[in-house]
DNA sequence: CTTCCTGCAAAAGATTTGCACACGA
DNA sequence: TCGTGTGCAAATCTTTTGCAGGAAG
């Protein structure tokens, strides 16, 4: 976790970014909840508890700044917020969003790069980054929908 | 196209809803401008030509209530607004987005049917719809960026 | 000193909602 | 008549921006 945020420490000060109190605040609470996707509203908040003095405007510009920088991922669950989280464009994943419970789930799989050869044979299109987003049951929430009853014909 | 119409109507009165004369302009302008992405302004934009004391509003509760109907869909390009399209579920394609000149064209496959497949034996999650976007460059773009030069280091 | 950063408040842009009126079954 | 639909304006929500002050090199 001290080499993430040196790793972090170092994209910042190539570009002669600083990494500030704040920021260091805002990538630690990122790091602490990695596997969730925090909005700014968020990750906001939870910055708040140690850095009472911290502006929501300083949380949009450092997602924003670390975002451009890699050093982040911003992701859009369709829910009208932007969300966001640890990791570069490289090991980027799927999500797995719960249509009933709103669960996200993470799902890696590089399944795609037989669809995008093919995109490109078809149209000359080169992909070059991809977002899929895979909405549907949760095992949990199957489990519920089996019992109230599959053969609705509304 | 009249087809088109007296099957949005149906829906709409199956469900207890009127095809006004301000859903029907709305629908004839999705009609005849398929293929584009519009986004509620556009619509407004464009339906107000013929009607023009259609409200902003009313524009924004008929798309609300097409896409509940799955009469149209609500795709979002990540520009920060929602985008519609004519179509229900069934026959839903993915986007191509160009990173440099924005342009969307859309690809038609089912390519995906293994991989939701695959995530339903890992995981456990059934999926019921997918949204895919493919960024990249286009056929256009691409014969560019040739020119321009490829071996920039940064 | 100069540049980068910050907090605050105001602004911006997309979408929704309250309300009074209009229209069709 | 009654419920649905409409236009307008105001409200809401997320995100961005202007500005004056502050910290770091």
């Amino acid at each position: 976790m001290r080499d993430d945020l040196e790793a972090a420490r170092r994209k910042l000060t190539e570009r002669d970014h600083r990494l500030t109190p704040q920021r260091q605040a805002i990538l630690e609470t990122l790091l602490s909840h990695s596997g969730e996707h925090l909005s700014a509203e968020d990750v906001y908040a939870l910055v708040k508890k140690n850095h009472p003095d911290i502006g929501l405007a300083t949380v949009y510009r450092t997602l924003d700044l670390l975002a451009g920088l890699d050093v982040l991922q911003r992701i859009d669950l369709g829910d009208g917020r932007a969300r966001y989280e640890l990791g570069d464009e490289e090991h980027y994943h799927h999500h797995l969003i719960c249509v009933r419970c709103g669960k996200v789930t993470e799902f890696d799989i590089d399944l795609l790069e037989s669809l995008e050869a093919l995109v490109f044979k078809r149209t000359g299109f080169e992909v070059v980054d991809h977002q899929v987003k895979l909405f549907g049951l949760c095992r949990e929430c199957r489990a519920g929908e089996q019992r109230t009853g599959g053969a609705g014909g509304d």
